[in-house]
DNA sequence: ACATATATTTAGACTACTCTAAATTTATAT
DNA sequence: ATATAAATTTAGAGTAGTCTAAATATATGT
């Protein structure tokens, strides 16, 4: 696979995933920041290598050999994260543009190797799992902070959204995966929630809250 | 500079430095395996971006940006090497092909943090000099094991040929960098020569002595 | 159901890089 | 010095990926 079809490849998993099976032309060329015609052109050539099922107007989804790829793709790119953080000291919003890079070396021998001295990670540093060499991960039973009762309490666990806006933004305030927390109150009016987190209040938007996921207490 | 373009200068360097200054369209093709029709397009595309001087059937030489950029490239290339075996257990003889992909990754931060994580190595694993982040290396003083005289005591430092086949010879015979050895005769006849390498006696040709570089005891 | 808006595909063109084949320049031999 | 060989460049074409503009198919509102 060249370069550009692992990024398609890639692009219509992410997208394949959330909601429905059939991924729309115009949501990947928005995702890829490409034209709907350079999608078009590229989805016709993975569909001759049997990598997605593709009907005109009907959109795309991947095959089982398609799926493959994607999982081997993101399997590097989360690997090349935890690297970034765990030994060159990135902070979590900076390691995405370089894993984008990374994850496109090819070497099994290479992503092996980087696995065990990792020490066989199961998440990458925004909480986001990390399949295997066969491809399987191990699914985390989490919820987004903004679908849990009142008085839950759990570990923070994973943002949705990991842009560098965002990730900055929980820095900011503290806020890290592993972190302690329980919610206080709901606001009925915003949606915003009152949580102590590590032992300190803090109120938060539901724009947050919903891209926060909790692991909640064992039970 | 795009990937393409970076190996030309990375060709166009190693060309530079044995021999004449002039690199000929004709020897970056073969080390390239590519046609010379397509070096000369390169060429010219190189010269309009000032990284070479180039004039029409009279060879090509880097300029001073183009020299500075195959450093660039040279010391990302030999601390991924380092990386591949101090930290993945590659031997010498695997990291090639590798470090040729990772050696495009664009992140300044990313090769800084690398070069700190293995402790700013000198040299890597053939024993060529890793430049400093300004361009700069430490020339070693290095000879090869054919041009030295009888009775030389001295250490190994590196080998001038690392392919495969090379190092996977010299691996089998127990030779590695770091190793002592001395010369205990030199044959006339075919320039092969009797040397005693950790202590044992062992005869090696003129063929590998000229790819072995020794660093001769203090003095 | 029909007009209109939206999504998607097609057609044709462009860039970067490569190639083959032919033309041109430089080197070599006598 | 001139013929011939070798090296190099030019001309023209091909592939992968992208784009714009136009054509076509699907979805939506009344």
């Amino acid at each position: 696979m060249t370069r550009s079809e692992e990024n398609y490849i890639k692009a219509i998993f992410h997208l394949g995933k959330k909601g429905t099976k059939e991924v729309a032309t115009n949501s990947i060329a928005e995702l890829m920041e490409t034209k709907p015609s350079s999608v078009t052109d590229m989805v016709k050539k993975l569909s001759e290598k049997d990598l997605v099922n593709y009907r005109p107007y009907q959109g795309v989804s991947l095959t089982a050999l398609g799926n493959k790829m994607a999982l081997g793709i993101i399997r590097k790119h989360r690997l090349w994260e935890v690297f970034l953080v765990e030994k060159l000291d990135f902070s979590w919003d900076e390691v995405h543009d370089v894993a984008e890079q990374l994850e496109h070396i090819k070497s099994d021998k290479l992503i092996d190797s980087l696995d065990r001295l990792l020490g066989f990670p199961e998440s990458d540093p925004h909480g986001d799992p990390i399949p295997d060499k066969n491809g399987e991960f191990k699914e985390r039973d989490r919820l987004l902070l903004s679908d849990v009762p009142l008085r839950t309490t759990g570990v923070c666990v994973g943002v949705r959204d990991s842009s560098t806006t965002f990730l900055k933004f929980l820095d900011k305030n503290n806020i890290a995966l592993g972190n302690q927390l329980k919610v206080l109150e709901i606001e009925e009016f915003d949606g915003s929630l009152m949580i102590d987190i590590m032992g300190k209040r803090m109120q938060i938007s539901h724009q947050i809250a919903s891209n926060l996921y909790i692991k909640i207490k064992d039970q």
